[in-house]
DNA sequence: TCTTATATTTACTGATCAGTATATTAATAA
DNA sequence: TTATTAATATACTGATCAGTAAATATAAGA
């Protein structure tokens, strides 16, 4: 009852959060739009900064636990996985409820790298950069390190780029990168 | 004298949005930061998003007339100075005044994409990618729009990570992908 | 039934926001 | 000197910010 009123409090936070930003949204219109009472939200949180913590913590949960799914399930070789992150990427990125990264944007508002908000984000980064590392060493890279930052990279760009200069062709531009890093960074074989 | 206080006013406000953020600066805190009188202010502009967007210009020019002079006297052949941006690159990045980009960050503030300042953004971004394209084009690139974009979303990708997850090594693992894709890209030679 | 504890709402706090009206100063012109 | 004009500073507007105190409703226990 009470742990379900802080739950839609928080996903209602994540959404309105990252469709408007941090600074942007007060807490009297997250009340109006989660329907749960100012009093009660600070019952549960004790400050704005909290239930941004919180409602980060729920994305950075959904968010990698969908991502790795999806390119688990959708291909059965390491290599094919690795260059599956950019499709998994893709989906997301063209699906109607993209609005770039919400950890990125996380940073450009709260700025100080000691910042709370600034370190969780910080935190989901290096989940999803260790997560393609995984997978690059499983596909035998020479230096699965270099790959999976060179190709995080590549996923941080694609995902700012859509955002800012929209999302038409940015994909497949991404993925035909990360096949051609891929392809130079797994130990020789002709395909 | 009044160009000159409007000039003052304009860079330090530049300086203040792109170190603290544009929702988290006030005009009081810029009056004070630039000493310029909140009056003086509004008779240059007529409300804080019109000085936002003379602050981006004043970045926008700056940046990109110091960046693409620093690849063109960085090397001599077009290839050298495609690889010459991440040279350039590095250097931004790795000075003591970076606090990534302010026109992603600018962005993450002004979500919509028909919004005046997401626009100028936008067209900062059209403008690097335009001047990597030229630089693909004259290095002989098979197909120098794409490989334009792969590089620019290299580019943002290593921007973001650095000041997410720290500068340390971000910026020669971009290059090395950049070599990567530049030597890809390029009609058959052996170098 | 009455009592007590807990949720929730309403109404408020002081601070700060963008933007402005008024007062004051400084400079020029005669 | 005095009149006029422009630049600046002070002080304010109503709105909104994060956060809270007091009042009201609800529930459970006896």
């Amino acid at each position: 009852m009470s742990a379900s009123k802080r739950d839609i409090l928080v996903r209602g936070a994540m959404n309105v959060f990252y469709r408007e930003g941090f600074n942007a949204t007060g807490m009297d219109k997250l009340a109006k739009e989660t329907g749960v009472s100012k009093m009660t939200m600070y019952k549960h949180f004790r400050s704005k900064e909290d239930l941004i913590l919180a409602a980060l913590r729920l994305r950075d949960d959904e968010f990698l636990s969908s991502f790795t799914r999806l390119v688990e399930e959708g291909a059965k070789t390491p290599k094919g996985r690795l260059l599956g992150v950019f499709d998994a990427l893709a989906d997301w990125i063209e699906g109607r409820d993209f609005y770039s990264c919400m950890f990125i944007k996380a940073t450009s508002e709260y700025q100080s790298p000691e910042h709370p908000i600034h370190v969780a984000s910080a935190e989901h980064k290096r989940k999803v950069l260790a997560f393609i590392q995984g997978l690059a060493g499983e596909a035998g890279a020479k230096n699965p390190k270099l790959l999976a930052r060179q190709l995080f990279m590549l996923t941080e760009g694609e995902t700012v780029t859509a955002f800012i200069l929209g999302k038409s062709g940015v994909a497949a531009d991404a993925k035909a990168a990360a096949k051609v890093l891929i392809e130079a960074a797994l130990p020789g074989q002709n395909t």
